[in-house]
Order: structure tokens, then sequence, then C-alpha cells
DNA sequence: TCGGGTAGGTGTACGGCATACGCCTAAAGT
DNA sequence: ACTTTAGGCGTATGCCGTACACCTACCCGA
């Protein structure tokens, strides 16, 4: 009976996660997501309760993006497995200040949901059944989403390292040593690397 | 000449750890710490630049808890690492509410970097040299920050288990299993577990 | 064609946040 | 005892999320 609305959920979503990428998660505020949509502020309660399920739709909309589909199952089931993470790192990297989002609303996310099956059915190919399944789940979980961060808030290859290289070399002598190699190696190696780690231990 | 501080940093930092533990890191606002010591929210900046300083001093102290002392060096190298990702989950996991400043503010933390060094000088000892020892260290610090946020955040035996082992069987048949695997698998138990498949990854 | 009721859009207001600025004054060094 | 210096504080500004009340465009039934 009244009128018809002229907004929808995904087009609040899109307009936070324009301004996340363009202001960062801390310009996104109600106010900012309403001009970006040409809206007043309060109108955008009329499709969302408050600022968390605003959100939780903008993980959603990223999470959507990462295809979800079981890889070619002639390859390797540790191949497939690397191939899912990495679609996962392709999509959440695209938009690191929404990794912190990720982590807190990921429950309810179909698109995460979605993805978990398709790793844990490759897990189960590969003969990994029970608590091994569990856990291997939730390494390669924890491993995405602690590994995107640290590689947002403070690349191996950037400044921060040169500091460390710098360090006094009685006190830090590995630590030196071993930040002067780290700045020869690139994040997307460096990621690849540590997955191969836990990649290699599941395969056990 | 003028009056003497009647606060240090380290009180500071002590009160902005309490307030966060009893009211979570939202609650942890200037006039809150400021409240929690007896003083005007203005002094706090007497002794701090900013807020983020003063998130700063929390990890610090946080993480000063963490003993950097290097194992028994008799026990196996791959046990030495254990013990080290073990002692820092412990620390960190007692405040669960600072892991996403940790993130944050690692950069320019002391006790991190010897922490580190003692980890680097372990992984030496095991024959991990170069590129691999970068990537071997990023590896675990990304797994504990990560581990620790899905942990405080949803932990595997709560509630979201229940709603992923009831869902529909036909779409996610695998994942309904897998939750209803999960429910037996306590916290601990957990994160040793997926710490063990990446420590095994570095062992080759 | 028209009238009524529903719900979309908006403006205002409130309490809380970080913090810039300027004042008052305790106290250390002379 | 006097001067000087910085510690502590009150106030004010401009953000934030959001409660609330209002207006009105519009769909539906007549």
């Amino acid at each position: 009976m009244p009128r018809r609305r002229s907004l929808s959920q995904a087009q609040l979503a899109a307009a936070a996660l324009t301004v996340i990428d363009r202001d960062g998660l801390a310009g996104m505020s109600m106010r900012a997501v309403a001009k970006e949509l040409g809206m007043s502020t309060m109108a955008l309660y009329r499709y969302v309760e408050d600022r968390r399920e605003l959100e939780g739709l903008v993980v959603e909309l990223v999470l959507s993006g990462v295809d979800p589909a079981p890889p070619d199952p002639a390859a390797p089931w540790r191949e497939r497995l690397e191939t899912m993470v990495l679609r996962m790192r392709d999509t959440l990297g695209a938009h690191p200040e929404v990794v912190p989002l990720t982590a807190v609303h990921r429950h309810g996310s179909v698109s995460l949901l979605r993805w978990s099956e398709t790793v844990v059915g490759i897990l189960a190919d590969g003969g990994v059944e029970g608590g091994r399944r569990v856990i291997a789940l939730r390494g390669m979980t924890s491993y995405v989403i602690g590994a995107l961060q640290l590689e947002h808030l403070g690349p191996l290859a950037g400044e921060g390292t040169d500091v460390i290289a710098a360090l006094p070399k009685d006190e830090f002598p590995v630590m030196a040593a071993t930040a002067a190699d780290a700045r020869g190696i690139d994040p997307d190696e460096e990621f690849r690397g540590g997955l191969a780690l836990l990649l290699s231990g599941i395969e056990g």
C-alpha cells in the first residue's frame, strides 16, 4: 500500500563497500554511506536494523565473490585445497579493510558456508575425517584471516622490515638476518609459502 | 621544576587493560580509562599522545607477559617451537579483546621482537634458513592471530556449531557432519591441532 | 476516479566519542 | 620567598550511532 522502496540491501552494501575501499573502515559511517547513496542518513534504517547489520551485508557481498564451485576433481586434493584458499585470499585481499569485519560477521554468511562445504568435501576426498577434518578447516580459516591482516597492516617487504633489519645485532642477531632475508619475498609468495606448510601438515 | 607526575604510562596501560577485560574493547574510551584512574579525561593526554599510543601501551603490556626465554635446548626443536607458540597463545588468550589491537600495534613491540628472536633462533637450530625461515615465522604469527580471533568470536563448541549442524543436509552434507564432529573438540585441542599441522609442514 | 492507510524518507535531537585549547596552581630550583 | 614550569582540569568542537516524530507519495479498494 505505501510507496515502493527505492533502494535494496544490496545497494546499501555496495555503497558501504565503496566507502570502505575509498576511505578505510574508519571512514565508513552511516552518514558517509547515506551520502554515497544520495539519501538521508536515517533512510538507511529503513533497510537495516543498525550498523552491525550493514557490516554483515558488506561481508556477505565480499564473500559472495568467492567461487565456491569444486575445482577440477582430476587435480590432487592438495592442489584443490590450495585453489580454494587462494580464491578466498584473492577476494578478501582486494578489500583488506573488510577482513576484520569478516572475523566478526562470518557467522551467517551463506557464501562462507558454501566455500567451507567445498573445502570439507575436498578434505573428505583426501580421507581426512572426524576431528582431523574439523581442525584442518579451522586451521586454514585461521591462517587466511591472520595472514591477510598481518599483510595489510605491515607488509613484510615494507619499511617495518628495514627497522628490524637495523636492530642491534648483539641482542637480535637472528631477527636482523631474518628481516634482511624478508626483503626479497613478495607478499604473494609469502602467503603461498605459509599455506604450503599448512597443507603439508594436513596431507600428513 | 614543576610538580611531579602522579601517574606513569604503565599505570595508564594497566588501567586500560582492566577496562578492556571488564567492558570489552568497545568500552575502552579515554573517559573510561580516566575514570578508572580517578583522573580527568584530559589528564591522560599528559602521558600519551592520543588513543593510538595508549592502545600500543596496552599491547606491549600484554605481550610483556610472554616469556621470551629459549625453552630447554635439549628438547626437539619442533617441541620448542610449540612451547613458544603456546606461551603466546596462553598470554593473548587471557585477554582476547586485545588481540585485534595486537595486529595493529605489533610493530614496535619489543616484547614481540624478543619472542620472535627466540623463535627464529629455534628455527635456525632446526636448519631452517633464508626465505623458509621468514615464511615459517610469519606463518606461525598469522596462525596465532587468526586462531585467537576466530576462537574468541565464535568458539567451535558453541551454539554456532549447532546451527551449522542443523543445515539442510542436501545442500551442505559434509559441513553438517563436520559441525557434528566439531562439538566434541575443545578450543585448546583445536588450537594445538592446527599448530601441529603447521609445525609438521615446517619440519618438512 | 478518488480517498485512506501504510510505510518510505527526512530533520532534529541526544548522549558519547576523541581531542584542541586555555586556565589554574602545585611545587622544584633559586 | 619568588619564579617558573608543567601537571591537571573544564570547556568546547565536530564527529559518531540512532530514537523519535513528522510529512507525504503511493498502492489498494471502492
